[in-house]
RNA sequence: CGGGGUGUGGCGCAGCCCGGUAGCGCACCUGCUUUGGGAGCAGGGGGCCGGAGGUUCAAAUCCUCUCACCCCGACCA
């Protein structure tokens, strides 16, 4: 449904706005120029830039629009960017993680995938779309329709069992096994901008994790690891781009490819408080790891001269506690932590006082499902409750973590009551060690040494390299060069439009609301008439108006009859890069303040040289 | 799934402990005044108090169950 004219004489880089529907007003809908990038376009007479199509009116005016912004703050929204979408009128919430994406919000993500389209298709992506209900069978194939409580299932009338896609790696590789024949037709890039279900435990903060959104799904085939690499590399550029023009800080950091393995992966992190990942960060090297993975070397502590020995501890079960009652650092203890494997059962787990477990890497380590242990199985196996056991005499198998290699510490007893003083790992207890630690800020890089950072991070993107992982079960295969039939070697990648945007308003946002980059606007230019009721002000406004349009530049015009705070108020809450005023000034000398929403620098100029003054801070501003 | 919280006109909230039949601000409608940073006055419309059951002469208020939403954690292919 969404509005794809061809190139026919459209200006490159530009988007036009086009009237589609009747109505009383204009289409809010950005219409995206083609799906080839970087074609120049020749531009035939009579189709100059920014024309409006067959003579239709472009009007978009507060007073007829769906912009329904909030005085106060939403009281079931908590992370800046939730509120303010809210507020600024982009989004409304239908469910638990489940968007209807206003006028305001729907330009935004049309701005963001016409940018995604852009760069996708110059490293030679082509746009389909597959379906979001697919088949048991491909799932089934796959191995992938069991153990996923994610995923939306269903039956139709037949009692066929359907899902909803939540990723298309299956469909693709379907789509691969009937169409890929030889070496010939390889590599290929195939991408689609398509809505995702997935039935989040948890949907949180508005639109950062929900239950139905957008993605850009990408997936490469290729003959081999090495023209997958390339692939690979061509989309880490791609992105790169795309973030860049999006107006975003991040980071591209390595990630954990996950309990299903796979040949790497990397994600694109948004620094923000609201975002759910972490990572850390090395200034010195460039390390940069999402903590699921990250390693660290943290400073040892001094170990003191003390022999093995017992000692009462009455009453105490925590690190602090213990620490406290000894009057000892806590870096001298060790955490003891039960988890239960699924098929080799018990385990001990050691971490160090002051350190926290990571289970994904936990997860890593053991190479299978657990769960922490109950309280009872816990005096099951260490003959102690959970505050008093330790690694020495306990008959299960044990993990320490790296950072445990050398020192001796503070442990558990296995005997209520008591803890044991003096122990070293390796010395006192066998066991197995592994990086198990979540990595804390301050600890030494692991390449060059300087010390971490750890920062939170939206996830705004990632790239996977997926080996033949779904080629092989769903039979994607090639005959090669030398006629042998091998399996296509996978990669997949996403992007989420509406974190992009999400992202850019928690980096972006000030005090008054949202701070739009130019790129991802949903209008450039936010036309304030002080008061409607002055004929001259009203006309000056719609001249000017029609004036942005005219020249590319997409305009709103408040036209409402409200007092002039309300709407100052309401562009800055808007965000729109630029306001321009017409008011008393103009009514006295003929002058329209053009004002940057973000540096809230303002010009007065002459009515003629708006646009001029407007594409001056556009570029000052440097649009990306 | 574990823990915590909240459901009362469109939005934000009070009322609940101590039962007596619903109120405030904003928004909305009408009129007058006002018009450069969320106006003033006057009048007005709008609420099965999330739902079901129970206790009671009487329930927004007490009890039980249930649903929805938010936050922390787990999960996140």
């Amino acid at each position: 449904m969404r509005p794809r004219p061809d190139d026919g004489g459209l200006p490159r880089g530009r988007l036009v706005w086009r009237r589609l529907c009747g109505g009383p007003h204009g289409d809010l809908r950005v219409a995206h120029r083609g799906r080839q990038a970087g074609r120049p376009s020749p531009l035939p007479a009579g189709r100059q830039r920014g024309q409006q199509e067959e003579g239709r009116e472009v009007t978009v005016r507060r007073s007829k629009s769906l912009v329904p912004t909030l005085r106060e703050d939403p009281a079931d929204a908590e992370a800046l960017s939730h509120r303010l979408m809210l507020r600024a009128g982009l989004v409304r919430q239908l469910a638990a993680g489940i968007y209807v994406y206003l006028p305001l919000g729907q330009r935004v993500l049309d701005k963001v995938n016409t940018i995604v389209r852009e760069e996708m298709n110059a490293i030679g992506g082509q746009e389909i779309t597959m379906p979001v209900v697919q088949p048991a069978e491909l799932w089934q194939q796959s191995g992938r329709w069991e153990g996923i409580n994610e995923m939306f299932k269903l039956k139709d009338r037949w009692g066929r069992d359907l899902c909803l896609g939540m990723t298309h790696e299956e469909v693709v590789a379907w789509l691969a096994a009937h169409e890929i024949r030889s070496y010939r037709d390889l590599p290929q890039i195939w991408y689609q901008i398509q809505t995702k279900e997935r039935d989040e435990a948890r949907p949180r903060s508005g639109v950062l994790r929900t239950r139905e959104f957008l993605m850009k799904d990408s997936y490469t085939l290729d003959p081999d690891v090495a023209a997958l690499d390339r692939s690979y590399a061509a989309h880490e550029r791609a992105y790169r781009r795309i973030f860049d023009r999006c107006g975003l800080r991040y980071y591209v950091v390595q990630s954990d490819t996950g309990m299903m393995g796979g040949l790497g992966s990397h994600e694109f992190m948004a620094p923000s408080a609201a975002g759910e990942d972490e990572v850390a960060l090395c200034a010195g090297c460039g390390y940069a790891a999402n903590v699921e993975l990250a390693r660290g070397v943290p400073a040892a502590p001094e170990s003191p001269v003390w022999t093995r020995q017992e000692v009462a501890t009455p009453n105490v079960r925590t690190i602090a506690e213990v620490s406290q009652l000894l009057g000892i650092d806590p870096r001298l203890t060790l955490k003891s932590l039960l988890y239960v494997a699924k098929t080799s059962g018990p385990v001990l787990v050691l971490v160090r006082g002051d350190h926290a477990l990571h289970e994904r890497k936990l997860a890593r380590a053991l190479g299978e499902e657990f769960r922490a242990a109950h309280p009872d199985e816990v005096r099951g196996a260490l003959g102690a409750p959970v505050g008093s056991v330790g690694p020495v005499g306990a008959r299960v198998p044990i993990v320490a973590d790296e950072a445990l290699r050398t020192g001796t510490y503070v442990v558990g007893a296995n005997r209520e009551g008591f803890h044991l003083k003096g122990v070293a790992p390796g010395r006192d207890f066998a066991c197995r060690f592994a990086d198990l630690h979540a990595v804390a800020p301050g600890e030494a890089c692991t390449v060059c040494g300087k010390p971490l950072a750890v920062e939170r991070v939206i996830e705004i993107g990632n790239i996977f390299k997926l080996g033949t992982k779904y080629s092989v079960p769903l039979k994607a295969t090639y005959l090669d060069e030398a006629g042998r039939e091998q399996p296509i070697v996978m990669g997949s990648y996403g992007i989420g439009p509406a974190r992009i945007a999400a992202a850019a308003i928690e980096q972006l946002a000030d005090q008054d609301g949202v701070v739009w980059p130019w790129s991802i606007a949903p209008f450039q230019v936010y036309v304030v008439v002080v008061s409607v009721k002055d004929a001259a002000q009203l006309g000056a406004a719609e001249q000017i108006y029609g004036e942005c349009w005219g020249q590319g530049l997409e305009a709103i015009l408040d036209d409402r009859d409200e007092r002039p705070g309300v709407k100052f108020k309401d562009a800055d809450l808007l965000g729109i890069p630029v306001r321009i005023t017409v008011g008393n000034s103009f009514v006295k000398e003929g002058l329209v303040e053009v004002r940057s929403r973000r540096t809230r620098q303002e010009r007065r100029v002459g009515q003629g040289e708006v646009v001029a003054a407007v594409r001056a801070m556009e570029a000052e501003e440097g649009r990306t």
